[in-house]
DNA sequence: ACAAAAGTGTTAGAAATACACCCATGA
DNA sequence: TCATGGGTGTATTTCTAACACTTTTGT
């Protein structure tokens, strides 16, 4: 009755790790697919495949992550929905799309080769699709969700310096910041506390090593946190 | 190849308006239809439909709300993918949401009877499939957009004064503002600015009408706002 | 004159910003 | 000792909230 024929429903999902770039300096990176059949056939292109009838959205992004890239990302989050007419060539094809941050060790769990190759997100190639809009979009969410909410630890690990934080920062929005007015906004805010340990071993003092609280206070947070699944919105996940 | 048998893709709209409520107040209300079929039969359910294979999104958010009330709105973002397996006990149904403002004079349009009506968005009746939860994340996302964006000019004519854009936002926020420094707040933004007119016949100081500039763009059309024009985003445009 | 809402002025406190300067370590 | 980044102190500016006060109308 509601069948849809002809119409295709699928997820891609852009990954964003830091990686050094070719100053040294960490900047945003994402790996991109080669397609390997048309239409776009050779082009990169982002992650995804078709949902499954019997998978959720989110779980049909994260199976396609895991069967393309063998990342299970710390973060996900839905983007967008892209279902312009003409957007695909071949046939009529809805994409949900959703933006997902992996920690650098993870990164390293991507299976590089002939088919899946990192790029640098400010250096893009003609990708296959709408996908350079798409990933504008999502740089745009990144940083934009990077000033107001506490995203930047999900590209770290439990434990953190100030400064490792800070660089998250700096790396994302492309601007250097004030080392001590960062930490006292850091400290004020509430979401870190120390955890009483240092870094010994660098030319200089040891700096302390901080935790994120879990005191969330994720101002975005929206009723899809408290869903009746019991299934938690990805910018709570990692508040525990 | 690629065809999805059994999997619907359907559009629902949650559209708001400012209409008065028990004690006069503006406050936020929206029209619900009710289902003539099963699942849910007899229900009251969002505005929707299913999705045409020669339709965007957009323009099936677009079709559905005045094929079901006969409304036009100046404003419409999408809001959210709902995809769930077990969200339709019928078959799989994956929803895109959109979300519109419209204003008074457009709501009276609104074909009302049997089975359309307004209700006020925080007394809702249990809703079919997912929507009570659709609806509240909605809220959030207008709360949440009021105080950062220039939405709230969606509720108003090309003129109005400062008391009825004030009136605005202590609807929606369901607090009161300050008139003098909501003035200011407002004058120094640059968004508005006053067309000389005033408005005679209140039993006080006749109140200038003000206009908003264009300075921002009113839709967040997400990435599609710079596709062709290249134009900065509407959030970013103060933080250079 | 009075009520009511429009509109202006002023001040206190909070928050962001800039930058001087001390601290603790490795070499 | 010096270099290096970690960390603290503090003055300046900017933003926000609170509220006293003046203006202009209708009755």
């Amino acid at each position: 009755m509601t069948t849809t024929i002809g119409l295709g429903l699928a997820v891609s999902t852009v990954i964003f790790a830091l990686r050094a770039d070719a100053t040294g300096a960490p900047s945003v990176w994402l790996p991109l697919v080669r397609r390997t059949r048309d239409p776009y056939l050779d082009r990169w292109a982002l992650p995804g495949g078709m949902v499954r009838v019997d998978e959720s959205l989110e779980g049909a992004a994260r199976r396609n992550l895991g069967e393309t890239t063998r990342l299970e990302p710390t973060y996900l989050e839905q983007l967008y929905a892209f279902g312009d007419v003409d957007r695909s060539p071949d046939q009529r094809l809805v994409s949900i799309v959703y933006w997902a941050l992996v920690r650098p060790d993870e990164a390293e769990r991507v299976t590089l080769g002939e088919n899946v190759r990192w790029f640098a997100a400010d250096e893009l190639p003609d990708l296959a699709f709408d996908h350079n809009l798409i990933v504008d979009y999502a740089l745009w969410r990144l940083r934009t969700k990077m000033e107001y909410s506490r995203i930047a630890h999900a590209f770290l690990g439990p434990r953190f310096t100030l400064a490792e934080l800070r660089e998250v920062y700096e790396a994302v929005l492309r601007k250097p910041l004030d080392p001590a007015n960062f930490r006292r906004q850091m400290e004020t805010s509430g979401v870190i506390e120390p955890t009483g340990e240092v870094v010994t071993g660098g030319r200089h003092r040891p700096p302390r090593l901080y935790r994120y609280t879990g005191a969330v206070d994720l101002v975005d947070a929206g009723p899809l946190s408290r869903r009746a699944t019991g299934a938690v919105r990805p910018d709570l996940r990692n508040s525990a």
